[in-house]
Formats: C-alpha cells, structure tokens, sequence
DNA sequence: CACGTCATGTCACTCCGTGTCATCACTAGA
DNA sequence: TCTAGTGATGACACGGAGTGACATGACGTG
C-alpha cells in the first residue's frame, strides 16, 4: 500500500493548515503547501480537486454515515422525532471533541467568500443525503425535503455555537434547543393575534 | 452617463447565457463572453467579479429589499406569522413571470458545481438579511436566526417547484405550502407515538 | 477650447488546475 | 534472482481565471 511516506494526504492537510493561519487563505499558494509537505504541486491535486478541499476532506463519510443513522432508527410515524433522533445521533457521533481545532477552522473559513460557499456546498450535501434517507421511509418529496433542510439548518448553526460556548455543552444540546426554537414558533403560531 | 453603448452589464449577461447554453460553463471562456459583446476581457472583470456572478447579478438588491419587506410588515408578536409574510410578499414581488428564463438559468446552475456553490451562497445572503430585520424587530438571536433560516429554505425550494411546475401556480403557493409542511411536521411531534 | 472624468482598451503577470509522460519503489510470479 | 506489472509521485507544458498599471478617447463643464 505505501511505498513512500504513506501519510500524504495528512501532510498536506496539516501544512495547508499551518500556511493558511500564518498567511491567510488567499495568499497561500498551492506550490507553498506542497513544498512545507514535501511532495510537488502535481500531487496535491491528486488528493483534493481544489485549494479549498483540503480544509473539508475530514467530513467526506458524512453522508453515507448519516443515511446509516436513519436507516437505523427506531421505527417512528411521527417525521419531527425522527428529525430529532437524526441530528441527536449525528451531534454524539459525528464529532470528536476538539473545539479549538474546529474554532481555527472556522475562522480561515469565514477568511474567504470562497470556502465559506465551499462549506455551504458541503451542508447542502449533508441535507440531500438525509432527505434520500427520508425519501427511503417512505416520506413523501415535500416533507422529507423539508425536513432534511430544517434538520441540516439545525445541525450547521449548532456548530457555531457550540464553538463559541465555553460552558461545555455538549454539541447535542444545541442541536436540541435550534429544533425546539422552530418547534415553538411553529406551534405559537395564530395564538397572539 | 452613457458615452459608449450604455447597456455594457446587460450585454454580457444575455452574451454569457448564451454561450452558456450553447457550449456550456466551464467550456465558455470570459474572452468569448466579452468578445460577443464586443468588450474586452478586462471589461467583464470590472462589471462581474467573477465568471460565476454574471448569472447572478440580477438578484443583488434582494437583501435590502426583504429588509425593507420585515420592516414594513403590519406589527405582530407572532413571529411564524411574520414569516409567512416575509416569503409571501417577496413571492409576490421578487420574481417576474418568466418561469422559462428561471429553468434555463437553474439548468446551467445544476451543471456546474461551481455555480451550484455561488446560488447556495447568495441563499445564504437573503438568509442573513432576513435574520437581520428579525433582529431589528427584537427577536432575539436564536429565533431570529432559525426563522430566517427556515424562511430562505421554503423560498429557495418553492422557486425549485415553481420552475417545474406547469399548473400555472404562483410562487406564493409554493411557499406557503412548504411553510405549511414544516408547520404540520412541528405540530403533529408527539401526537402519533 | 482646454480640462477633468470615467468607462473601456492594452499589456503583463500570477496562480489555479489539468493532461501527459517519465520515474521509481514495491509486489508477484517463474 | 530476475522480470514484468502496478500505483503513487515527479517533471513539464499549457490554457484559462482574475488583477494591477497605464493608455485612450468620448463626454460634460467652465
């Protein structure tokens, strides 16, 4: 399997990282990464499509891992609980506890127009496999689309959250509190007026 | 105002849908857009920042206007209510009756990955207006936050439908009717199991 | 009629991303 | 031990996106 340093795609993630905090997203060029990794230019296409990619590869698993999770869960007629359930699960699972390396991300990601529509591209990912997931039990097009989008919204915002809060609340919580926050709204409806 | 052929903008962007649908986006260079318009490369530049914007630039007063729309909404504490205002008024308003120009558009759109990501970041944009007149109302951050998200998803997928629907339906029905299936899921939580 | 303004043109340049072929370590098989 | 094959990387060339700096030339103003 590896004939030369078998860790290529780390090296260069971690170098890309390194370059974009010390000089910025933009003004980092891709021959610099691949250098500080020791590898060529040429390369470092062959492991992400773009300069961009290399901050997002981490979550390519993420929307088989989340069709698993529906496909998994406890058989339920109510749509809203199963929502729950899914961003619930993914918050536990899809997330190893290192804040300050997602707070660092964060912020080169908000550096730069384009991988923020990079990030956004990665979310709408996210929402189409939970839909087909939804689509699969049988929900029809309007609710499972629906509720894919609530669910990713939900997921994306808590993120930011949690990477702010330095209460130690767990991920799952704001989950929690962004879905009870639509819940409310939706149900106060036509009751002030 | 207008020394030379004063309509510059409009002239590269009915040039670059057109190349667009003849050979496609990434097979269209920005000289050939410029060169049907008779500009210059360097012209385009000045006008789009980038070949993506060209689809994009008519959307560009979105944002103040749904926040014109917020601020000008009949005074409720009903915050689903005011939603369901926001979308419908910008439903009414936003969108000429050109159904055939929006599924062409969305067809180059869908084709290239790139101008999947720019559409997504200009949903992002509305959704961040419409948070901001939330805010102003006095919401707090959270609700403001999870009903301009919601809000931008139901426009964002009722345009969708629209396109592809041939019934004659206004876009407001749309709207509504994903707004209503969000409603419907939130409320219906608890009651089946 | 001289002047300033502003949109466009011209030119040169960097960097992204790709196609193509060469190289070289490692493996499998005789 | 030799040899052929495989697969990741290197080397090189190239087109196209996007930008900076300066030139041009029509228009309004005094």
């Amino acid at each position: 399997m590896g004939r030369w340093e078998p860790n290529t795609r780390a090296r260069l993630e971690t170098a890309a990282l390194e370059l974009f905090l010390e000089h910025g997203f933009a003004e980092t060029t891709v021959p610099q990464i691949a250098a500080r990794a020791e590898l060529t230019n040429r390369t470092f296409f062959r492991h992400f499509r773009d300069k961009r990619e290399v901050l997002f590869s981490a979550g390519d698993d993420f929307p088989e891992r989340i069709t698993g999770i529906i496909r998994g869960a406890p058989k339920t007629d109510d749509l809203w609980e199963l929502v729950r359930y899914g961003v619930d699960t993914a918050a536990r699972n899809f997330f190893p506890n290192r804040r300050d390396y997602f707070r660092l991300r964060r912020a080169i990601i908000h550096s730069d127009p384009g991988l923020r529509e990079r990030d956004l591209g990665k979310q709408a990912d996210l929402a189409a496999a939970i839909r087909a997931g939804f689509l699969d039990l049988g929900y029809d097009d309007q609710q499972a689309t629906m509720a894919a989008q609530v669910s990713a919204v939900a997921m994306h915002d808590a993120i930011d959250r949690w990477i702010d809060d330095d209460s130690g609340a767990p991920l799952e919580h704001f989950v929690r509190r962004n879905l009870d926050t639509i819940q409310a709204m939706a149900r106060a409806a036509g009751t002030s007026a």
